[in-house]
DNA sequence: CCTTTATAGCTATTGAATATAGTCAAGTAC
DNA sequence: GTACTTGACTATATTCAATAGCTATAAAGG
């Protein structure tokens, strides 16, 4: 019959196999680069709940905090989300008071935050640093001041 | 009323609203590491686009490399896919030839790679490695041996 | 045994995020 | 002026992962 365990002859490379046999998602550290990003971002998304936003929308927020002149196109190439995606997501932020549209000349519009919008601003500042704080504290003392250096390194 | 340029009086931390206006992006590592994560998957899944793979197609054939019991179950464990989401994806490996199907008992089934399979992993490997060589390079060397442990450190 | 509970695999559906295509008006260049 | 570009937007499509629920098997307890 067929035992399933009398498979293994493969005849590739015994090194890499065990490595894999190991740790496989040691395979790749773009993988777990991927998944450490997932992680933290469902980390943060969750403590954003409390705000009702999401990780873009603070991010957007954080963005045109004390500017007056940044418009939709502007954040959309500071923050990489296509202008399509911009309309809607800066509509759901006016339709909740938290920014507003200001014509900049006939066609560009700034969007600035609103009293509302800073109050929650302040609130999500609170939180993101809390967060990030937390975040640099999980890595090891010796690792900590080399983790976002090298982050930038990797794609700016 | 409202000239939209005569607004930059907003009475919080100078400090961070100055950085915040110098790199608004280096606000959030978080963020950072969300942008750099995006960019480097999309980048591995152009170089996986020779072999028409997924980022989590070819993660399943390196895991599965060489073991014959693992279900899609141990496998979705391993990678943090929903078992509910595993069962497209190995349908459509299957239909493509490379994994099989093999009852490890009345439930349980082991996905195995099969003979085509193994020859694409052959080239899944060799990408994700040059991959893995030139995320790593691309790291300022002395903060290259930090950013595996430190990334870990994050979420496991 | 037989009933209960847990596990494995799966289907169908939803929701969120992002991408594509195209509209329209306002600005710019020749 | 005509032609081209840019900013904002609408509508739609694709992709990915999450939820809920189903079925059959396996394991555990009486």
């Amino acid at each position: 019959m067929v035992d399933p365990t009398s498979h293994p002859d493969n005849s590739e490379s015994p090194a890499a196999t065990d490595k894999a046999a190991r740790d496989p998602l040691a395979i790749l550290p773009g993988y777990t680069l991927r998944r450490a990003a997932n992680a933290m971002m469902a980390e943060l998304g969750a403590l954003l709940g409390e705000v009702e936003l999401r990780v873009s929308e603070a991010s957007i927020l954080l963005l045109i905090d004390g500017r007056s002149t940044m418009t939709s196109s502007l954040i959309g190439a500071a923050l990489d989300i296509r202008s399509a995606n911009m309309a809607p997501l800066i509509s759901s932020l006016v339709a909740r008071g938290l920014v507003e549209r200001v014509p900049l000349d006939g066609k560009s519009m700034a969007i600035v935050l609103t009293e509302p919008g800073r109050a929650v601003l302040a609130r999500v500042r609170t939180i993101t640093q809390d967060f990030e704080q937390t975040l640099m504290l999980r890595i090891p003392p010796e690792h900590r001041d080399h983790f976002v250096p090298a982050l930038n390194a990797l794609w700016r």
